[in-house]
RNA sequence: GCGCCCGUAGCUCAGCUGGAUAGAGCACCGGAUUUCUAAUCCGGCGGUCCCAGGUUCAAGUCCUGGCGGGCGCGCCA
């Protein structure tokens, strides 16, 4: 029997939305994060509606193609909704933009409904009616719930991803947060938009570490405390080979020896001791997962395709691709330029690499999903070993290779430098989240002290923190790790999403005790919303926002905009009130509130971090 | 040496498929709370968008060449 995770196989599309709308688990760790938003039914956004009532006048009026009608959003949101800039019908209709412009604006007034057009220059600003603006946009949160920011424009289509993948017998570090966590938010926002998902946590158990591991664990194990606190003393070990390894040549022969036995299929005692090691590990990384909200739908480790490798590898020698070279299989490709170096199949001594694994991995995803993506959440440092990946596969004609994508992200650093496991220098995941959830807890004290379930608000407060920190800033950018930084609770941070969050439901709970002092529900006044046009025409954008991140695989534009609608939401709460006005004027502003909390929570949700009623 | 990625305010970053006066946060200075959570808000300070060419009606955004930083470059993963 070869070796697998079967037992720790989580159930499919775990997040995904059931038949009937009911909420998810609601016991456990995750049950203190909102659930992401469900599928929604096929109605487009609201602000598609505008858009596209906009886009028929001027194809009406003009006859330009609807490609090139390119509807922005004006800088100022006092110029208005939507903006079309007339360049583009400057040489067709002989005429400058600004004449364009003004000559159009009465045409199209005469066609559109709700909406009206002005002329600022060359550019046409749209400004959409602002009740008629806050009942659509409002209306259709108010309907959709949990499902806003959803569509289907996914139907049928199939997502696999690639994520976390730690390396058995390492604790994670902060380094391993970035895969785990932009890995999970691209997959949410895919589940959102319709798509099937699977999520696979592509463990490294496998490789020559693992015979210095055994190495290592034969030779000092019982130096180390390997059940109490199995991942540091395992750490340890590791270490300890490396240091002693030079100086060491017979240390160096059993470390690979051990895997050369490993490779080799025998069921023996290096085996047994490989076997417990991933064992105890999984169950270390599971804590962090279940911290982290992050569930797979498939734990499959490098070992997985240990049966496949022989046969990968047939394939490609069938192919007429491979060659010797020093004694070891090689596929060259210099054809893709002469600084493309080969990828090696086989090593000298007969075992294979981490390309190799990779491959098998590939075709394996290919012939289970026949998927449409194939996301690859690994570090920039990596982007060789992908790039020589699908070169492989297109030098074998493979069609699907295209489809297979690299979703680099830049490297975690130190201030000291990179961060290394074998020499130490690196700072563990569960610190960072142990840390930021005590940080949380000491500003609860100091500012709610009376709050609730204290703990489970700071940890969510804690968690999200570092969880949007690591989110926050487009995905190829290098991160310094700064602990200042992760710990810091205003300003552009997980928190003062939840924060704002945490407003919103209170004003909500107060307004719905007040509205429930009147006879009857009044109805809403929205011409009362000042200032709110902005804001709502953000809340309209939620699902172009998304679909824009999810063909990006970007979740920093998630992260981005709902920073944005925090800073305009307070500004508006600092200049407007909600209660204690005329009962058609706070309903339409508690529906308001409603919806931008609505919009807060799917977000968060689809990145990953609670959305705290109060902290 | 070669290749890939990044380069916007003192620091960390936004800037949508090229479009109107380049925007936030942190830091610093000043202000706002008898009423919806001050983890907030308002104002001030702060920019040769790395440099040089080019394409375009229009360039932070596209192209070329430099410079600076990061990462990587056959038997690790």
């Amino acid at each position: 029997m070869r070796p697998r995770f079967e037992s720790l196989r989580f159930p499919k599309n775990w997040n995904s939305p059931t038949k009937t709308g009911k909420t998810g688990p609601s016991t456990g760790a995750r049950s203190i994060l909102p659930l992401a938003p469900t599928r929604a039914t096929a109605t487009p956004s609201s602000m598609q509606q505008f858009q596209d009532a906009v886009r028929d006048a001027l194809i009406a009026e003009t006859g330009i193609a609807q490609e090139a009608v390119r509807l922005e959003t004006p800088r100022d949101p006092s110029m208005g909704d939507l903006a079309f800039p007339c360049f583009v019908l400057a040489k067709e209709l002989k005429a400058a933009p600004p004449k364009i412009a003004s000559d159009l604006e009465g045409k199209l007034n005469d066609r559109l409904q709700g909406i009206t057009a002005k002329a600022t220059g060359p550019f046409l600003n749209f400004t959409i009616e602002p009740s008629l603006l806050a009942s659509t946009v409002l209306g259709q949160i108010q309907e959709q719930g949990q499902a806003y920011g959803g569509s289907d424009e996914g139907a049928g289509k199939t997502i696999v991803l690639d994520l976390s993948s730690p390396n058995i017998a390492k604790p994670m570090s902060v380094g391993h947060l970035r895969s785990t966590v932009i890995g999970a938010a691209i997959q949410r926002v895919h589940n959102t938009l319709g798509y099937t998902t699977v999520g696979i946590n592509h463990i490294g158990d496998w490789g020559s570490q693992f015979g210095k591991l055994v190495a290592a664990v034969d030779r000092w194990g019982d130096t180390v405390d390997l059940e109490g606190d199995p991942i540091k003393a395992l750490l340890a070990l590791y270490v300890r080979y490396h240091e002693e390894e030079e100086g060491d040549p017979e240390l160096k022969q059993a470390g690979r020896d051990a895997f050369k036995e490993l490779e080799s299929g025998e069921d023996g005692r290096v085996r047994a001791t490989w076997r417990h090691l991933t064992k105890i590990s999984l169950v270390e990384f599971d804590k962090i997962y279940t911290r982290l909200g992050v569930e797979f739908d498939e734990v499959r480790g490098e070992a997985y395709y240990e049966s496949h490798l022989n046969a990968t590898i047939d394939r490609i020698v069938a192919a007429g691709i491979t060659e010797e070279s020093e004694g070891a299989l090689i596929v060259r490709l210099s054809e893709f330029g002469k600084e493309v170096p080969p990828c090696l199949l086989r090593k000298t001594d007969g075992t294979t690499l981490y390309a190799t694994r990779d491959l098998a991995a590939a075709f394996h995803r290919w012939e289970l999903y026949g998927f449409d993506r194939s996301l690859y959440v690994v570090g920039g440092d990596q982007r060789l070993h992908f790039r020589q990946l699908k070169h492989v596969l297109e030098r074998m004609g493979v069609d699907w290779e295209p489809r297979m994508e690299h979703i680099d992200f830049g490297m975690m650093r130190l201030p000291e430098g990179k961060m290394s496991t074998r020499k130490g220098r690196v700072i563990f995941l569960e610190e960072v989240l142990d840390q930021a959830a005590a940080e949380a807890d000491k500003v609860i004290a100091e500012k709610n002290p009376g709050l609730e379930d204290r703990a489970a608000v700071a940890e969510m407060v804690g968690v999200g923190a570092v969880v949007f920190n690591d989110l926050k800033r487009e995905r190829v950018k290098d991160v310094e790790f700064v602990w200042e930084e992760v710990l810091s609770f205003e300003g552009d941070t997980g928190p003062y999403v939840q924060y704002t969050h945490a407003r919103l439901a209170s004003i909500l709970r107060k307004g719905a005790a007040e509205q429930a002092e009147l006879d009857s529900p009044p109805t809403p006044d929205w011409g009362t919303l000042n200032g709110a046009s902005a804001i709502l025409g953000k809340l309209g954008r939620f699902n172009a926002v998304l679909s824009r991140a999810a063909r990006n695989a970007e979740p920093s534009e998630i992260t981005t905009y709902a920073l944005s609608l925090c800073r305009d939401t307070n500004t508006w709460i600092g200049a407007e009130r909600v209660l204690g006005q005329a009962p058609a004027v706070t309903a339409a502003r508690l529906a308001f509130v409603d919806g931008v909390r609505q919009v807060l929570v799917n977000a968060l949700g689809i990145l990953g971090v609670g959305a705290p009623a109060r902290m």
